[in-house]
RNA sequence: GGCCCGUUCGUCUAGGGGUUAGGACACCAGAUUUUCAUUCUGGUAACAGGGGUUCGAUUCCCCUACGGGCUACCA
């Protein structure tokens, strides 16, 4: 059991797009992999066939290769040893498994029809006591240990629906380890005889999902708390089927929670509050309604991760921005903290910013020239590299690049009111005068030479410069914030500041009369 | 209701029997950029409550409270 090879899983089900919990428990998986020199495969839980919505697998892995996070083996990333890696495909595989477990005596067959089961929860519920299918319970229900031999058999061979439940003990304290958690104990009179083979013939997740664990040599099954309650079953399990020496170790990961209010966070949360819950967007096949996703609201991949990282779990240290391999060589299991994690949109925005100053600007030029292509823009690729270098400064993503930055590529189409409104007056217009004018003569048009030309030309004027410096600002890029003024000046470069200047003054001094 | 898990600034968290309880986001204030949305500096702000154990508990134990999860022929 020990010096197994590590072997990790992502085992999410297509019911619809994966959320942000999903791709962090996706993420924990391979960063344990990977830092255990193991293997971190993705299986398709597809057991229900009533909840199967078309298109979320193919959004699984695509969400899955957009953060960088490759399984080596399973659905959609190349078929390993074990294949195949859809429950549904290896249903032919499971019954004989729950065959096991009823000539073992851990299982039973049940008979029992939806109505008689309500009947059984309402019954018990007016009595007090728990609704569970269980030890006690179990003795008034029709089943293979209530009904006679020969009828059972009979009901079998009519061909009559049932399912195979666990027969769970009476009286035993069931453990888990969790890696996180450390021990927890259930007493096997709080849970109930869970179904493991429904009657239109697929495994139940529990029993798959033990069964695909096991045939799959996995060693570390690392998921949401969510399952937390259930692990007892999954124990039992491993013990019946007589594989609890190489039953895989257990860590329940805290759940992600709204950022407002309590609970887990929902798809609903997203839209409700403003941000993304989604990788990539999704349109629903049935509804047709969109949710937005992190790619493309403008988000980098590296930076989503990263902060899907630290909802969790941390460092020793105060980093915290980390590279997927510094991830992967500081991860560890214990370091996961207990607690859920309220999800922190500002912060998110935080690192994307983070990671926008740390591309160069070559790479930034690189990811924004299509969308200047696409708006008919025509500059030499060494100036949009300078005027990237300026705007990504301020802003935190790339799409606000042409909101931020059109400027130096056309002239403002308006002018910010609130500063023409503030600023404008027959002194700061004669002051502009003055400046265009004494610009056309400017031999040396740099930063430094504008910049005392400017302020030499405030002097003279008699006004202050810190006066007039917006309204400059505005009539040569419209908006009233942004980069180093002088700077942005020099690569606009002298006939293009002096252009500007004389078409602000036309179109404002007009305006103004 | 029952069972299980949890609880350090508003949020993500570090820490751990003796600390000025650290960092980051957000927020506020100053500085600087004679503009600004950048940057810099500073600040506000936390150990849920009650009992133990101990010379000493935020740290260990118990209880309470609160929060969360599960309680399907869903995963």
């Amino acid at each position: 059991m020990e010096n197994r090879r590590v072997r990790v899983r992502f085992a999410p089900s297509p019911t619809g797009p994966l959320h942000i919990g999903g791709v962090r428990t996706a993420l924990y998986n391979y960063l344990f992999a990977k830092k255990q020199g193991g293997d971190f495969l993705l299986r398709i839980e597809d057991t229900d066939q009533d909840r199967f919505v078309p298109g979320a697998e193919a959004y699984i892995i695509e969400a899955l290769k957009w953060c960088g996070i490759c399984p080596v083996e399973g659905v959609g990333f190349g078929d390993g040893p074990h294949a195949p890696y859809r429950q549904s495909e290896r249903k032919p595989m499971y019954r004989a498994y729950a065959e096991q477990l009823l000539k073992s005596g851990n299982a039973y067959y049940a008979f029992d029809t939806k109505d008689e089961l309500e009947e059984m929860r309402k019954r018990m519920e007016a009595g007090g006591g728990t609704s569970a299918y269980n030890a006690i319970t179990r003795q008034s229900m029709k089943n293979s240990l209530t009904l006679p031999e020969d009828e059972v058999k009979q009901r079998l061979e009519s061909g009559q629906a049932y399912v195979v439940r666990i027969k769970i003990p009476r009286n035993e304290e069931v453990r888990v380890q969790d890696l996180i958690r450390g021990w927890v104990v259930v007493h096997s009179s709080q849970m109930d005889d869970k179904v493991l083979f429904k009657s239109d013939g697929m495994p139940t997740y529990h029993l798959a999902n033990i069964v695909d664990d096991y045939t799959m040599q996995i060693t570390h099954v690392i998921r949401g708390e969510e399952w937390l309650p259930s692990a007892p079953l999954h124990v039992l399990l491993y013990r019946y089927l007589g594989w609890e020496s190489v039953m895989p170790q257990f860590a329940h990961l805290p759940l992600l929670l709204k950022p407002d209010g309590n609970g887990k966070l929902s798809k609903r949360d997203g839209d409700r509050l403003g941000f993304p819950v989604f990788p990539l967007e999704w349109r629903d096949p049935v509804t047709k309604e969109v949710s937005s996703g992190y790619r493309e609201r403008g988000y980098f991949p590296d930076a989503f991760v990263n902060m899907l990282a630290l909802l969790g779990w941390h460092s020793s240290g105060n980093q915290e921005l980390f590279t997927l391999e510094e991830l992967v060589s500081e991860f560890s299991l214990e370091r996961v903290s207990k607690a859920g994690a309220k999800f922190d949109p500002e912060k998110t925005k935080w690192f994307n910013q983070q990671y926008l100053r740390k591309r160069t600007d070559e790479e930034l030029t690189e990811l924004w020239i299509p969308e200047l292509n696409a708006k008919g823009v025509k500059a030499e690729r060494g100036y949009i590299v300078k005027a990237v270098r300026l705007i990504k400064e301020k802003g935190n993503f790339l799409n606000e690049f042409w909101s931020l930055g059109s400027y130096f590529f056309e002239r403002p189409e308006k002018y910010d009111p609130e500063v023409i409104k503030k600023r404008w007056n027959d002194s700061s217009m004669g002051f502009i005068k003055e400046l265009k004018e004494a610009f056309e003569k400017l031999e040396v048009f740099t930063a430094l030479e504008t910049e005392s030309l400017f302020k030499a030309t405030a002097e003279k004027t008699g006004i202050g410069a810190g006066q007039v410096m917006q309204l400059f600002r505005v009539c040569i890029s419209g908006l009233a914030g942004g980069p180093a003024l002088f700077e942005m000046v020099e690569l606009l470069g002298k006939q293009e500041v002096v252009g500007r200047l004389e078409m602000a003054l036309n179109q404002l001094e007009r305006k103004h009369s």
